[in-house]
This record gives C-alpha cells, structure tokens and sequence, in this order.
DNA sequence: TCTTGACCTGGACTCTGTCCATCGTAGGAT
DNA sequence: ATCCTACGATGGACAGAGTCCAGGTCAAGA
C-alpha cells in the first residue's frame, strides 16, 4: 500500500497528514480493524485527529474501493485494507478473530438463474464460521 | 411455525402472551424483520409490549435455533423465521431487499484445509449482492 | 388457590456512526 | 516565496441500535 498515496492523489485527493496517518495504520499490521481502532492508532501519531475526520477518510477509502468494508458480527464495521486481491473471511465465533481465506471456486457460479429473481447479481461474499485453534 | 410455541414449551420455555405475539409476528410474512419493526407490529396486538423484551425474546429464539439472525448491511439485524430449511441471502444494493436463496454446493467444500489455519469450520454463509428488477 | 421464580417493563445507558457550523490548510496561482 | 480559496478537519450535538437493571407481574406447578 506504499504507493496508495501516490494513487490517490492521482485521483484528485488532498494528501493531508490526517489522511496520511489514517493510510498508513491501514498499511501496518494486515489485521481487521474497526474505525475506533484506527482512530486511536492514529492518534498515536496526530493526537489531535477526529473521529468524524476518520470515519470521513475511510469511507473514502471505501468509496475508491482502496479498503473493503467487513461487517461479520453487526457490531462495529472492519476495515480490511487488502482490497485488491480476491478473498473472503474465516471467522471466530468464540474470540471474533478474522482470517482472510482464499476458498476454490467460484460461489457466483453455484446460484442457478432460477434462483436469482431478475435480480443483477454481482458479487457473492461468503463468510465461515467455526472456532480458531485456541477457542476449541 | 405454527407448533413452534409447542417446541418452545417442550423445552421449559414458559408461554407468556409477548413471547406469543412475538412468534406471531415471525410467523405472518415470511420477510426478513429487523427488531424494531418486530416490535411495532407486535405492539399491534400488544401494545404495551417492551423493546427490551422483543430483543430478549429474539435472542431467546436465535439461542434456540428457531429463528437466524442476519446482518447484511452493519444497520440493524434482521431475523429471518426460515431456519429449518438451509439457505443463504440476496440482497439489492439498491434498495436492500431480501430474498432467500437456495444455490447449489457447498461452499465449506471449497475451502481447503491449507486455508483453515487450525479453525473447527462449521458453518459458512453467503451473501449475494446486486440490484434487484425495481432497482437495475 | 397459592406460591414463586421466571418474565416483563421503562428508562437510563453504551456503542457506533452521522451531521454541521466553523476553522485551518494544501497546493495551484502569482 | 507568498497569497487565495476551496477542500478538508474539528468537535460537539445528535441519532439509531442494542443492553442493562431494579422493581413490578404473572404462568404454571403444588
């Protein structure tokens, strides 16, 4: 994601140090985290940052289709910076950890014509469900 | 569900005239409510019936495995009465309506134990997305 | 009919997210 | 290098969804 920057001003954004610290938490660890978690890793290192200014950034983000919204739990959504490579999600059920996975197939293909109402069916997301190694 | 109150009660569950109305509600129209509106229109028949009791009950009937919960969009959940019979959801971006739908395979076959990462999986769910005829 | 513990109520509270008026500043223009 | 200005940031109020709790109520067994 080091080049997302480059990428966004590209598109006409403002590179502010707001927007820059919220991209670079996104680019840190590979992990899933909710809004209120980036604000506070980004106010590690710009104290002074908004939690409308990150909710604002990420939707943005979400919007340039630069990180993927993830909401497994209809708790707090997750922001999943790893946008560009195909994947879906294993979830914990006991501890809320998330995984992503690279599943075989394509989930598209297993919904018959009949079974899709006229509706234009663009994207399947798939979500599994069991417990991580140290729940079980 | 017309013998659910029947089941519920099989299992110690005490009958109250809310946990009624309640299964009621679910049972009518086979559509995908979220708690509130599960709540005005159990207020319909009751109306001094409590917020704080039709999410007690919802959670009572999810716990039980009668009834599922779904959140396909990080709004509200939805509680979806057709738990016997598997399926998954179709959701309209547009204007986010529900249908259930019945694709064929199995998506946990199609995720290799190199992608498990040590998990128990037990359950996988998706989503499909796109616009529905009103909408496209 | 009585008793009792499970259930219901309403209101306060938490969490997540949005909105808005105002202030600040990135970056093009000079 | 400096100025301008429109775009972006701020923070506090607000809204929607859901949870919690103390106290009152009632289903169902004895």
């Amino acid at each position: 994601m080091s080049d997302l920057l480059q990428r966004l001003r590209g598109r006409g954004w403002r590179v502010t140090s707001q927007r820059r610290v919220v991209a670079e938490v996104l680019d840190g660890d590979h992990v899933h985290l909710t809004a209120d978690e980036v604000h506070a890793r980004a106010a590690q290192r710009l104290p002074e940052i908004s939690r409308a200014t990150v909710y604002n950034t990420l939707g943005e983000l979400v919007a340039l289709g630069e990180v993927i919204e993830v909401s497994t739990d209809g708790r707090a959504k997750r922001y999943d910076p790893n946008a560009h490579r195909p994947h879906q999600h294993l979830v914990c059920s006991g501890c809320g950890a998330i995984r992503d996975v690279h599943p075989t197939g394509d989930p598209l293909a297993d919904l018959p014509s009949k079974e899709r109402f006229g509706f234009t069916v663009s994207q399947a997301e798939v979500t599994y469900r069991g417990l991580c190694p140290s729940c079980a």
